[in-house]
RNA sequence: GCGCCCGUAGCUCAGCUGGAUAGAGCAUCGGCCUUCUAAGCCGAGGGUCGCAGGUUCGAGUCCUGCCGGGCGCGCCA
């Protein structure tokens, strides 16, 4: 509707004579947008504010020209110009009748696009290292990469679910170390504990399984028996990381939140993708060694100094086999990457990029992009909770799905930018549960079920028939507004997946619900007026439709019952 | 010290990528259940959009400088 318009105004702008608007004053491009006020109509643009300049000619006397030679439309019930000369387009029943009935044809995929359609997108989020449950800021991850998936693919994207697993390097020999100490009854703050060592109390539980020679089988990966030996190491590590991979994958369950691909840092290694970067490197002719390690000259594309790739003692660091992962996203042909990270992964994406450029192999500079939220404090009591896994006593994402429910962590969660901080306030999230602003929607859709229950019951029936002559009896300012929210949601839709912002969406749905209650109060769907009645049902019907939509796309469920 | 991000109502946050009188929830106060679910609705109070300049028809939004907060600046990951 709104690319109507556009089309509409470009017709009426090539149409202006010279003595209007001269022929050599830059064209700028269309901008129609939605109104703020439903007093200025549904649609304004400021196109003759823009010409006016440029042209040297009143902005509402070139609005006015532009309204005249606007090409007539069955859409546009009436233009006015307002203000410094903005042009405001009011829709035609049959405008918003066309909308309406989109919704019921498409159903389930109303809203959704086809305008990423051939873009194959990798979105990695979480990539949680195997060494602790998963935290608060794991769940910002999982809740805002999941919905900005389902956002994308709305929107046509052929996307890639994707969590890349930090199974090789220090933390892990560390996690070994630590299972190794309790297994052999060693605890935090004893002699022999290890310095580096993680001290909560599921490193106890790891030890228990392993010496009771117990199995865990992780989402992807092989089972892998204990043995029972705290002196085999190596057993101890590959047990370990296999056990807190299968929590994490337990907790992903209860979260809702699936991946299409869990990527091991290790096969780097085994694959020989790391040595191959490498190599690549080295013929770059941008290494050059210096006091034993082998160092990029990631300078050269915009980090602040140069970094090193192989150190002294001949291992990589954890940046080599990440530029490798990334060269791997490039290869399997996804032309967009998106990694969702915390602000603390910040300083890394400069040399990345970096390392990424020096292939020389057709990446282009802003590979990949990056979502960077900042961490989510928790409060108790009056008092933050340390989020630490070395402390061993931070909330986990199980926590909070225990305490006040997986639609409202997930709501809740995503429902922020991921640039503003979060305090999560658990008091006020378990006494207040009951009016977590996920109920507000879900009570929304809830009640529109039971509208229909309530019709079934009196015996009225209801067609699913939304016609001009319908929907021009849906004249209260509620139901105007109701209507106007409702065709907002494929604009909303691709608003909230090209900014790569889902809290947009939890932000609308809120509005949605609002206009929604505030219709159910003023006014009864179920009349005597047969006619107005199936029009008032279409119209929360077409409510019930875009909330479950939405809803949907953000993994909170839509009940039928509260 | 350098780099990135943030600063909007008492609190938690929106503000549709420069538009028309700055919005919502929570909290406070006052109303609304013999009619489709009161997990709801209606109303009231509450603001120098951190501060100071600048850009233009127009700035919470863009630029510069301060102030305050977060994060990052390893041969850690």
């Amino acid at each position: 509707m709104k690319y109507q318009i556009e089309q509409l105004l470009q017709a009426a702008l090539d149409t202006l004579p010279p003595e209007i608007l001269p022929a050599d004053i830059a064209r700028p491009t269309i901008d129609v947008e939605r109104t703020r006020d439903p007093a200025h109509g549904d649609f304004a643009t400021n196109l003759a504010m823009q010409l006016a300049k440029p042209a040297r000619r009143n902005p509402r006397q070139l609005a006015q020209a532009l309204v005249d030679a606007l090409p007539a439309s069955e859409l546009i019930g009436k233009t006015e110009i307002a203000g410094p000369g903005f042009i405001n387009f009011h829709l035609t029943t049959v405008a918003y009748q066309r909308e309406l009935s989109r919704i019921f044809d498409f159903g389930p995929a109303y809203g959704y696009s086809k305008t990423g359609a051939g873009e194959r997108t990798v979105v990695e989020f979480v990539s949680a290292n195997p060494t602790g449950p998963l935290h608060v800021g794991h769940g910002r991850q999982a809740a805002l990469g999941d919905a900005l998936t389902s956002l994308l693919q709305s929107q046509g994207h052929e996307v890639s679910r994707e969590f890349y697993y930090n199974d090789a390097g220090v933390q892990i020999q560390n996690l070994a170390l630590s299972v190794q100490a309790r297994a052999r009854g060693i605890k935090p703050g004893d002699v022999g504990w290890p310095e580096a060592a993680y001290n909560g109390d599921y490193i106890q539980d790891i030890a228990d399984e392993f010496l009771a020679k117990n199995t865990v089988h992780a989402l992807d990966g092989e089972p892998v028996k204990a043995n029972g030996k705290p002196d085999d190491l190596e057993a101890i590590r590959r047990f370990a990381v296999a056990y807190l991979r299968r929590e994490q994958d337990l907790d992903l369950q209860k979260f809702g939140v699936r991946f299409d691909v869990y990527y091991l840092e290790s096969s780097l290694y085994t694959d020989g993708k790391v040595e191959a970067t490498v190599n690549r490197l080295l013929a770059s002719g941008k290494t050059y060694e210096n006091e034993g390690a082998l160092w990029l000259r990631t300078t050269e594309y915009g980090d602040d100094k140069d970094r090193v790739m192989r150190k002294s003692d001949g291992t990589y660091t954890y940046f080599v086999p990440d530029v490798a992962y990334h060269v791997t996203k490039w290869e399997r042909g996804f032309r967009k990457a998106i990694n969702v990270q915390g602000t603390d992964h910040h300083g890394t994406i400069a040399r990345v990029r970096a390392g990424l450029q020096a292939l020389d192999i057709g990446i282009p500079q802003g590979y990949p992009d990056y979502i960077l939220h900042k961490m989510v404090r928790v409060m108790r009591g009056g008092e933050e909770v340390k989020i630490s896994k070395r402390a061993g006593s931070y909330v986990t994402v199980r926590d909070l799905i225990e305490w006040v429910g997986r639609d409202a962590v997930r709501f809740f969660l995503v429902s922020r930018k991921a640039d503003s901080e979060f305090v999560f306030d658990i008091d006020l999230a378990l006494a207040q549960s009951e009016e977590n602003p996920v109920y507000y929607v879900q009570y929304a859709h809830a009640r529109v079920c039971s509208v229909f229950r309530q019709l079934k019951e009196k015996g009225y029936t209801h067609e699913r028939d939304i016609g001009e002559a319908h929907v021009a009896l849906l004249t209260e300012p509620h139901e105007k507004a109701l209507i106007r929210r409702l065709t907002y949601f494929p604009e909303l839709l691709e608003a909230a997946a090209r900014a790569l912002e889902p809290h947009q969406l939890a932000h609308y749905l809120r509005e949605l619900a609002g206009d929604f209650h505030t219709y159910y109060n003023a006014h009864m769907f179920i009349v005597e007026d047969g006619n107005l009645r199936n029009a008032r049902l279409n119209l929360v019907a077409a409510t019930r439709q875009v909330i479950q939509n939405g809803l949907k796309l953000l993994g909170v469920s839509a009940p039928e019952k509260m």
